[in-house]
DNA sequence: CGGTATCCATTCTGATACTG
DNA sequence: CAGTATCAGAATGGATACCG
């Protein structure tokens, strides 16, 4: 695929998106932000997401500067997360990306069953 | 895995960022939001995409009533895609998400840096 | 509690070839 | 030009079991 035609930002907006756009990230920082500290299980139980990707999404983000991880070395052990400053200033268009969702999600709605019943027919 | 005690929106809000908030969707979003309309191949090009996915993606978002697709039967044939009132809607959030992008996206090369840095030794 | 390791099913994606 | 069809590899995501 040749790259001399495309737009110069594409790629990199595209870069970033795939990083941090996915979305347990996004879900991840909508919670974070609501509730500034978490413990992994306590994220676990309010995003409805499994160990594994939680696991995996929460080092990809503080890899990436998002996210803080606190460690406890207590008994039982206790691992806090909260968001880095790069982590609050993702929150602003998170919280756009979301509110639009959960405003359009209706509409979109109605389009699929429009647009679903007009080509099935 | 149970939903009781989850947080209401996380679910209708990953749902919707599933079908709109995909790398592809974006990018169309953010090219027909900059040139008003623009055909297949014009949006193959700038977008560096494969045939295979933008078909797969602007069908996706003529149904979600985010594009709106105009057929000319001329020969060569010629189709072209311009974003409807709810994808314009979508525009602000997804270029509050793209500035972001762009605007951050040395950050975090730089904290995975730091990061890997950091782990590796 | 907070993970990691393994396995497996599903989904996504690109390359290639073909059609109207 | 604007797609569709098919295939193969990669990435994603859950279930389960185990560890410190």
């Amino acid at each position: 695929m040749l790259d001399s035609e495309q737009c110069p930002d594409c790629k990199r907006i595209g870069a970033v998106l795939s990083r941090v756009g996915d979305r347990w990230s996004v879900l991840v920082v909508v919670s974070l932000a609501e509730h500034g500290t978490l413990r992994f299980n306590e994220l676990k139980r309010t995003l409805g997401i499994s160990q594994r990707m939680l696991s995996l999404t929460l080092k990809e983000m503080e890899r990436d500067g998002l996210v803080s991880r606190t460690y406890h070395p207590t008994i039982p052990p206790k691992v806090e997360y909260t968001l880095t400053a790069l982590g609050q200033s993702f929150r602003q268009p998170v919280t756009a990306l979301s509110r639009w969702a959960i405003e359009n999600l209706g509409r979109i709605d109605a389009a699929r069953t429009a647009y679903d019943a007009g080509t099935a027919q």
